[in-house]
DNA sequence: CCCGGAACCTGAAGGC
DNA sequence: TGCCTTCAGGTTCCGG
């Protein structure tokens, strides 16, 4: 599942593949990556310079001029190559660059999104704010926190209050900060709250410099794996044992997603 | 405003 | 073995 490490990795590989460069076409064998806007609406990216590849939460942004933007989202078993042969299945876009370069959007699921932004400003400013960026302080993610009375795991993948973690990261982030997934929101002390902030940062910061991680679908642009789950303690680990103290790791449902966490560290 | 739940989607996994 | 059901989770939408 790709989150903010994924994408951001994703970005990084692109990045100085495409930017400077402009939109030559976009061909789409499975139109409804396109939403509801239609594949046409894509036709107004053509011919306009990559600026610069951004990411904002799990969205990958190419910027255009004047704020405009075509924007991808892999959801859940999206993936973009762009070195590897094309696989015959799965092929959801393909963008084509004027220096010669495609981007192959593969996504199993089909829950994947290609869009058109003429304006990003609406799709900046719904999302909460990046996790790693200085201006997240434990003071601001406490303030946001203390307005909702969710349990924090679904807090985490509120992408209002934050943007880009999904489930994998906000298990490992709580087990890091030793709190456990139902604790409400609003409820948790500052200490908690500096606890969760570091760890946040931590456990992103790792998986990043470990290129994400392929616990499932996710690969890198040129096929290759990243390596970011062998640090996991606690995500997609029933059953395995706490490496801070030994208990078995439990799975619960909070919200209808799978929680994974230590039931003596984080109490 | 706030929250919970359904829907979207396909393949893997589990039950009988 | 094979059919059927459930589950996986990011996001949006709808209803209480």
């Amino acid at each position: 599942m790709p989150e903010l490490p994924e994408v951001e990795t994703i970005r990084r590989a692109i990045e100085p593949r495409i930017a400077g460069s402009s939109i030559a076409g976009i061909s789409l064998p499975d139109p409804s990556i396109a939403g509801a806007a239609g594949p046409e609406a894509l036709r107004a990216s053509y011919g306009s310079t990559v600026r610069v590849v951004l990411r904002r939460g799990k969205h990958l942004i190419l910027l255009l001029e004047r704020n405009r933007g075509l924007v991808l989202h892999l959801r859940m078993t999206g993936a973009l190559l762009l070195d590897t042969p094309e696989p015959k299945d799965r092929v959801r876009a393909i963008i084509e660059f004027s220096n010669g370069e495609r981007l192959v959007f593969v996504d199993t699921r089909r829950l994947g999104t290609v869009r058109m932004y003429e304006d990003l400003k609406p799709l900046l400013q719904r999302l909460g704010p990046e996790p790693l960026d200085t201006d997240l302080t434990p003071e601001s993610l406490g303030e946001s926190l203390a307005r909702h009375r969710i349990p924090v795991k679904a807090a985490l993948l509120d992408q209002h209050i934050l943007a880009g973690i999904g489930n994998m990261y906000a298990d490992e982030a709580l087990h890091r900060a030793g709190i456990h997934p139902l604790t409400p929101s609003h409820e948790l002390t500052h200490t908690q709250v500096a606890s969760l902030w570091k760890a946040v940062r931590h456990v992103l910061g790792e998986a990043i410099a470990c290129q994400g991680a392929s616990i499932n679908t996710y690969r890198l642009p040129n096929g290759e794996r990243g390596s970011a789950h062998d640090a996991f303690n606690v995500a997609h680990s029933k059953g395995a044992q706490c490496l801070r103290c030994g208990t078995s790791i439990e799975r619960i449902m909070v919200r209808k997603r799978g929680a994974y966490f230590c039931p003596t560290c984080q109490s």
